[in-house]
DNA sequence: CTTTCAATGTTGACGTTGACTACATGCTGA
DNA sequence: TCAGCATGTAGTCAACGTCAACATTGAAAG
């Protein structure tokens, strides 16, 4: 037969086509049905994996802030200190330059107001390395004199900021060009230093 | 007659109630339809004001950064330099505070995809000024051996980055409760002092 | 004061979507 | 083998965005 009754990893075809058409048309632009064209299957067929667009979202989501953490985590090899802190912003900021389509999705309020506990939960543990990775620079010699949180809050909202700006369309004609990557070390140095 | 069959501002009524709609369900809880049933219209007369749902969310961002540039623009009674900087920082992380749902309407990737050009200029006429109050800290002494571009980049992405994160619910458990505004002080000093 | 006309609102229609239900198919393990 | 569960299909419904045709109104032009 052609198309066989069962379509083997629905799934993670699903996720993967929508990732796709994501960086194309953005979340109005996603639809269930859509997608099930694209892949072949009948119109119903995605909700026997995401029972809503809000759980397709948030699957989506799950694995972005999934290979987020991978993508920081890689840095673990530096010793603990303001190195490896300097290693993980940027790996964040390469992160969200590479996969800006998952990034937008986790920047999307729209997408985050309806969170699921497993994304919180993932969201957290990321938090709480970066707060380690502030304590660890602390312990180093770094910033002693400042409260934690402070510079945690300070690290977070850089680094968001960072990637946002380096990433939506709107910022880079007028803020920071692509080829423009030195500044954003020089501008994490103004932290780090 | 009971309701007359012009509504005599109906552009603003639809502005107004949509930002209302809009913290309360999100982009994709608003609905052209369902705005007119609020304001006891037909369902196609808010297209007489806007023609489509995109230019809607424009004109709503459009309000937004009118708003946001008017509050930033407040300070400009202190003399330029680090202080009224330091102002300027503040008073954007106040009015998005504030404005939450305006604020979200200006970080929705979806949004600012069809950002008009009506939207992209006042946007840049925002970043200029950004630019400017660099220039004028610079010459009253700040930073001197810095590149304006680099400061400029990483006051942008402070500046957003601590936004979001005072503003976005996902992060307020976590990082910043409204009431640590003196933490957020504090970490913009790390950049300003 | 009329006449005209652009702005504004209404009605009805069309195609698409998310979501539900009932049903069909196939894999797997008891 | 065959019972049961996971997976895919088909049909349906209300809501939505958008369009076109028509109605009403106020204001400008004569």
């Amino acid at each position: 037969m052609n198309t066989p009754y069962h379509h083997g990893n629905l799934r993670q075809a699903l996720l993967d086509r929508a990732i796709k058409t994501l960086s194309e048309k953005g979340v109005e632009g996603l639809s269930l049905r859509g997608l099930a064209r694209d892949l072949g299957v009948s119109h119903a067929a995605p909700l026997r994996h995401f029972a809503t667009k809000v759980e397709l979202l948030n699957a989506i989501a799950v694995e972005g802030v999934g290979s987020l953490i991978a993508a920081t985590g890689g840095v673990d090899a530096n010793p603990p200190g303001v190195a490896r802190l300097r290693a993980m912003i940027l790996a964040y900021v390469d992160w969200a330059i590479e996969h800006s389509e998952l990034h937008h999705i986790l920047r999307n309020p729209d997408v985050m107001r309806h969170a699921s506990d497993d994304l919180t939960a993932l969201l957290a543990a990321f938090a709480d390395r970066q707060r380690q990775e502030i304590k660890a620079a602390q312990e180093s010699g770094w910033r002693t004199d400042t409260d934690p949180e402070v510079l945690f809050l300070h690290l977070v909202s850089l680094t968001a900021g960072t990637a946002i700006v380096t990433t939506e369309e709107v910022y880079q004609r007028r803020v920071a060009a692509p080829e423009t990557r030195s500044n954003v070390e020089a501008s994490i140095d103004l932290f780090l230093g």
